[in-house]
DNA sequence: GCCGTTTTCGGCCCGACTGTTTTCAGTCG
């Protein structure tokens, strides 16, 4: 039998989905394979677990035969024989904005178009607007998408996604005529990169706000400038498309949950509404019998009316929720933080001074938190020795006297060395109350080097925390080569708690590894690893990728008490 | 292709917008 695991298969039932999207297939029958490959997807069990795939809901003989061929044979006939009907370069074309399965499979049986050169070539030579269906207006189109196509990468970062948002919303803060608005679609859900923004806004008067949303400043381009609808692309440092949706204030909510998504978890909300004899659209709840349509003043009601506790957007990713949420789950949440572990000052490349971040953290109402400047080895971050780390567990005490309701842990962020040493000698380190060990430094070292770094540092009893695990910078850099479930394994051996850093840039681990982290027992510090004021807001995006992650406040050690924090501390040294 | 307290056919989530039409198909979210 070849080797085929459940990651091929779900990569089988996607290409296949494709392949008949191509050839122009009946709608229904693309998204049965697209069902089965996210049943298999959301499903915690292996591909051996499963003794009859026809057993699940979603999966038929069909589908189970070719699966159960692809297995046996290493290859699936199915695959191959729909891969002979439709050129490979026909797939990379279904990206482009305004191209689907049908258009594409008529551009290639009636032009030949077999890829973005032939397809370019057709707009040219005015070929595709002389088709039945098409016209010039599609043509430039087409001619416009493969010019953007080129340039600009598919998905955004998070972190950059971010700062438009934020921008944007300070521009809809000046339009008088909103009532409230709202961010939705995935950067509402705080997916790790995002494709565009979505907003929902409600207002009286439909044509002030709609004039004013389309003199937004650096707009490129309009797309749609419709009723309720207008979508824009905004220069950034790429350009970024906007949609923005008008609607009376009681439509509200149900516009801003269907347009929060996830595509897939509204595709679960309907099959529950339809089995309670209800329609959901985003202008409310059609009870079928009566003909009624309710709407809600909140999403907490809309959920509600379907016997659902309150489902948070980060949460809505159709792996389970809605069976999970008719109870409530107890989930971490902003105002259970009580400190954060993991800062920098102006004693390495921290922009603030000590007593600064002790003032802001008093602000926002933690009761403490953890100093934890870079250590000697990381030059670049003016790294302390042990001179200045003791210069520094002085000034931590003269602070301490000025915030007697605060504590502070004097700590440090260490690095591991590339031979898998730590920065510190033992005797240093039995000095500080929090010790933070993290990698910096040669990134391409094999897993087996990788990996006998993170051991030395989790064996080691002053060793607290290893920092944002897996060193990944998202759509930047890939991280480093960790084998995270071994990484997992070791932190529960060692009482080894595993950070959350927080930063956009990093949410490092992220929500698949939350999870398995919490189902071994592992604990989780939510840092903002801030390097200035503003990065302690950084705790609101980490707090929802631990949501994301199904983390309770249990696993969560910021959300302890300082006594019950310094208990955990201690089990380390114990062990 | 899958499913069934509509049980072997007929529906499968729903609606807006665009472009090409002249009543609607395709795409998108």
């Amino acid at each position: 039998m070849a080797d085929i695991n459940k990651k091929d298969v779900i990569k089988l039932l996607e290409d296949i989905a494709v392949l008949l999207e191509l050839k122009a297939e009946n709608p229904f029958k693309i998204q049965a394979y697209r069902k089965a490959a996210q049943i298999l997807e959301t499903d915690q069990r292996s591909l051996r677990e499963f003794d009859d795939l026809t057993k699940i809901n979603g999966i038929g003989a069909k589908t189970a035969a070719t699966i159960q061929d692809y297995i046996e044979n290493g290859y699936s006939e199915t695959l191959q024989a729909l891969q002979k009907q439709v050129p490979e370069g026909l797939i990379p074309l279904l990206d482009l904005p305004g191209l689907g399965g049908k258009k594409l499979s008529k551009l290639y049986h009636e032009l030949d178009v077999i890829d973005i050169t032939s397809l370019e070539e057709a707009c040219q030579n005015e070929k595709v607007s002389a088709l039945k269906g098409f016209g010039k207006k599609t043509e430039e189109n087409i001619l416009k998408a493969i010019q953007d196509y080129k340039k600009q990468p598919e998905r955004l970062p998070v972190d950059d996604m971010l700062k438009v948002s934020k921008q944007v919303e300070s521009y809809l803060d000046s339009i008088e005529a909103i009532d409230r608005y709202s961010i939705a679609g995935s950067m509402r859900r705080l997916r790790e990169t995002v494709k565009d923004l979505d907003f929902i806004i409600s207002t009286k008067d439909f044509d002030t706000v709609r004039k004013a949303l389309i003199e937004m400043p650096n707009i490129k381009e309009i797309i749609a400038n419709g009723q309720t609808k207008i979508s824009i692309i905004i220069t950034w440092d790429y350009d970024v498309s906007i949609d923005f949706r008008l609607v009376e204030d009681h439509q509200f909510a149900t516009t801003l949950h269907h347009f929060t998504g996830s595509k897939d978890h509204n595709v679960a909300m309907r099959q529950r509404a339809k089995a309670q004899g209800k329609k959901i659209s985003e202008y409310g709840v059609l009870d079928i019998e009566t003909g009624d349509i309710e709407t809600f003043e909140s999403e907490e009601d809309f959920f509600q009316s379907f016997g659902l506790t309150y489902i948070p957007p980060e949460r809505r990713e159709a792996d389970g929720e809605l069976d999970r949420f008719e109870e409530a789950v107890d989930l971490v949440e902003s105002s259970m933080i009580k400190g954060d572990l993991h800062m920098h000052t102006t004693w390495s490349d921290g922009a603030e001074s000590l007593e600064d971040m002790a003032q802001f953290v008093t602000d926002k109402g933690y009761h403490y938190m953890a100093v934890t400047d870079h250590s000697k080895f990381l030059r670049v971050a003016h790294g302390l020795n042990e001179k200045r780390l003791r210069d520094q567990i002085k000034e931590i005490e003269r602070v301490r006297q000025l915030y007697p309701d605060l504590t502070i842990f004097s700590g440090i962020e260490m690095d591991i060395l590339p031979d898998g040493t730590l920065d510190f000698d033992d005797t240093v380190l039995a000095e500080l109350d929090f010790v933070i060990a993290s990698i910096h430094s040669s990134f391409n070292q094999t897993e087996d080097q990788i990996m006998y770094r993170l051991n030395q540092a989790m064996e080691n009893p002053y060793v607290h925390m290893i920092a944002h695990p897996t060193g990944r910078i998202i759509g930047k850099r890939e991280g480093y080569a960790v084998d995270v479930d071994k990484l997992i394994t070791k932190a529960k051996e060692t009482k080894t708690i595993l950070e959350l850093n927080a930063n956009p840039k990093r949410l490092d681990l992220n929500s698949v590894w939350l999870k398995k982290a919490q189902e071994k027992g592992v604990k989780i510090a939510i840092n903002t690893d801030a390097h200035r004021k503003s990065n302690l807001d950084f705790i609101n995006e980490g707090v929802k990728m631990a949501r994301k992650g199904w983390l309770n406040p249990d696993s969560v050690i910021n959300t302890y008490s300082v006594d019950q924090l310094k208990s955990v501390l201690k089990e380390k040294k114990n062990r």
